[in-house]
DNA sequence: AGCACGCCGACT
DNA sequence: GTCGGCGTGCTC
């Protein structure tokens, strides 16, 4: 009779961690890193082995151990090194491995479409690379073979990143390396992949959320079994695609949101991308003409990093930057133009006259951020969060953005009958409607998420911008990335004030982030350009560094603030949320953690600063109460046993608990 | 995290 | 009666 063999397993679930141990006797041999399928409870679901042939069972009684039902076929496997990489996300997030695991691999298929990648056509750059690109080439070109290493390109918008990326990347190719390119998302910016498709000679795959589970489970087959050279271009969670024979790591736009997930394991893609490259033993190049923070921290304060931070300043052809301009909008002389004014209007008005278009930016949709009673003061508010519902005037509807909830304009109000209500705050439908009364005759469009939903209708309006059948654009952050427009001189900005008066610790950082991406739209083919800023807070000091284009300052000053709200990148941070369909009970929870943490504190990690328990900025969305505890400590490891030990107690709560590192908003 | 089970109040 | 909401306990 042979003896049982035993294995442990991350399988598909939130339960035990998700770390579970089976019985696999008569199965023949298993090895770290297969896939197979386990019974749990009624349900049938896919693990992966982390360690066969268990000596001990770990307390669990034997005939609790059920069976393997069997072994998932080839591709379905994880090597030692992307195994190990999990492993790394799963304890650094306080993430269970199954879910992990099994959220970035594709579900099986029973019969799967083929998938025909891009093939690259090799054509050579069209044009040379200045002396500043040729700098930045030289410079990490010795390095490609030199194992890990990480590098900055800080480079203005305009100046070319894309250029050296290609440079490169076919270096790299040519060794017979693949590379792995994120960007932040795929659809809004094509020319990326169009231009490596051009470029390279090689097979170029792109990797978004578009892609179909046939598609998905096809890439899967096809990077496991093949070990060519290929380029991966794709948003965030390609960065756990089973891409072979890495030379290369390419982040661009490095500051952006979107490589943090927030949902499920809240990761964030650049610090996984780095530490990839760590486990691959590659260099890795992260871009962006406006780098976060941390980012900049790490390669300018470090004395050893600093020949690793390399800038871009020129812009390529014959472009020069835009002037930034601030519009006082306290004096409004005429309500007619608001929320532009006469100043404003003017300088659209000089601008079309000279045959040029105008883009402006807002941050918000609609026509107005909410409704409210002239007479008993009234707010619209949605009944399932605690947030007023948003104004659109085309559609007549009131609508919140937490939730579904959708109702027809109100004439009156329901409170006290009164039928005058107000129209608080603006959007972009609202400034698009003031424009078309400005300038009947000209032809004034929106480019945002309410007008533009799929990403056929996002070409075609850009195509008809580019075109010259548009005069006006008027747009969200959706129009703030990327695109290059030969007729644009002048960018209005509105709508600035309210991300200037958030409270959470990278606001500054955000509005200047935002405005530099923003003035890389204007004067990309003209020597004379202007962006103009319409806000109630002129003075602020961070339009002083904009002004006068003074980067560094702008970093060196937000980093001193940084230091003392003892904030990223100083401190690491967690935040621990807690939310639940009772206020009370969210209270009652989070009181309790608050308690059990700080407990810990006093016993083990002394080092580690709780923050008191808030709620979330907006606390109650779709009917779920969550309030928030930060926790904040420069020594990493106490950070990380805190959460640990915590994690142990989790039992004692009757609700959901999320935890996020390095959160982004903390709010 | 799911899912089953069992308790209770509301409704025909 | 029975339907559904919700609290509790279980899953290797």
């Amino acid at each position: 009779m042979e003896s049982r063999k035993y294995c442990l397993v991350a399988a598909n679930t939130h339960f035990n961690n998700s770390q579970l141990i089976y019985n696999y006797s008569g199965l023949g041999e298993l090895s770290r890193g297969q896939m197979v399928t386990v019974p749990l409870g009624k349900k049938e679901i896919r693990a992966c082995i982390l360690k066969e042939e268990l000596c001990s069972l770990e307390g669990i009684e034997e005939k609790k151990i059920k069976s393997v039902l069997g072994v998932l076929e080839r591709p379905f496997y994880l090597d030692e090194k992307e195994l190990s990489f999990f492993q790394w996300a799963s304890e650094y997030y306080h993430y269970p491995l199954g879910p992990l695991i099994f959220d970035s691999i594709p579900k099986l298929m029973k019969r799967p479409r083929p998938f025909i990648p891009s093939c690259g056509e090799g054509r050579p750059l069209e044009f040379e690379l200045n002396e500043e690109q040729q700098n930045c080439v030289k410079k990490i070109f010795p390095h490609l073979e030199k194992g890990f290493g990480k590098w900055l390109i800080h480079g203005v918008t305009g100046s070319g990143k894309t250029a050296v990326y290609l440079n490169l990347m076919k270096k790299a190719l040519a060794k017979g390396r693949s590379i792995l390119f994120l960007l932040p998302e795929i659809n809004l910016t094509p020319q990326f992949l169009r231009s490596f498709i051009r470029h390279l000679e090689v097979p170029v795959y792109s990797y978004s959320s578009v892609l179909t589970g046939s598609q998905k489970y096809n890439l899967w087959k096809e990077l496991k079994e093949s070990i060519s050279p290929k380029v991966i271009v794709g948003v965030r969670s390609s960065i756990f695609l089973p891409l072979n024979n890495i030379g290369l790591i390419v982040v661009d736009e490095e500051h952006d949101s979107s490589f943090k997930q927030e949902e499920r394991c809240p990761y964030n893609a650049r610090d996984l991308a780095i530490k990839r490259a760590q486990y691959s033993n590659v260099p890795i190049i992260l871009g962006s003409a406006t780098p976060s923070l941390e980012t900049f921290y790490q390669f300018n304060l470090d004395g050893k990093r600093k020949k690793h931070y390399l800038c871009l300043e020129k812009r390529v052809g014959n472009s020069y930057f835009p002037k930034i301009n601030f519009i006082n909008i306290t004096k409004s002389e005429s309500k007619n133009f608001w929320p532009l004014n006469k100043s404003s209007i003017e300088k659209i008005k000089s601008a079309l006259d000279k045959g040029e278009q105008v883009l402006v930016f807002i941050n918000r949709l609609g026509y107005a951020d909410f409704l409210q009673c002239n007479c008993c003061g009234k707010q619209f508010k949605c009944p399932n969060c605690s947030v007023n519902l948003k104004y659109f005037k085309n559609k007549r509807i009131l609508n919140c953005r937490y939730c579904e909830i959708s109702i027809s304009q109100p004439e009156i109000c329901k409170d006290c009958g009164n039928s005058h209500l107000i129209q608080k705050g603006f959007g972009t439908e609202k400034c698009e409607s003031i424009l078309k009364n400005i300038f009947p005759k000209r032809k004034i469009a929106r480019f945002d998420r309410e007008e533009l939903k799929t990403f056929k209708e996002v070409e075609k309006r850009l195509d008809d911008f580019h075109k010259g059948d548009i005069d006006i654009l008027v747009g969200t952050q959706m129009l703030s990335k990327g695109h290059n427009f030969e007729k644009v001189n002048l960018v209005l900005v509105l709508g600035i004030d309210s991300m200037l008066n958030s409270s959470d610790f990278r606001a500054n950082e955000r509005v200047f982030q935002q405005i530099k991406q923003i003035s890389g739209r204007s004067g990309r083919f003209s020597k004379k350009s202007e962006v103009c800023i319409l806000t109630l807070n002129q003075k602020s000091h961070i339009f002083e560094y904009l002004k006068k284009n003074n980067l560094k300052s702008f970093y060196e000053d937000e980093l001193i603030l940084r230091k003392n709200l003892s904030c990223a990148p100083f401190s690491k941070m967690v935040n621990l949320s807690f939310s639940s369909n009772l206020r009370e009970r969210t209270l009652d929870n989070v009181y309790k953690a608050h308690k059990i943490l700080n407990d810990l504190k006093k016993k083990y990690f002394s080092s580690v600063n709780i923050m008191a328990p808030r709620s979330h900025n907006i606390e109650k969305i779709v009917n779920k109460y969550t309030w928030i505890i930060t926790l904040k400590g420069s020594n990493i490891n106490d950070l990380h046993n805190i959460l640990n030990s915590f994690i142990l107690n989790s039992k004692k709560f009757n609700l959901k608990i999320k935890i996020d590192v390095d959160p982004y908003q903390i709010n």
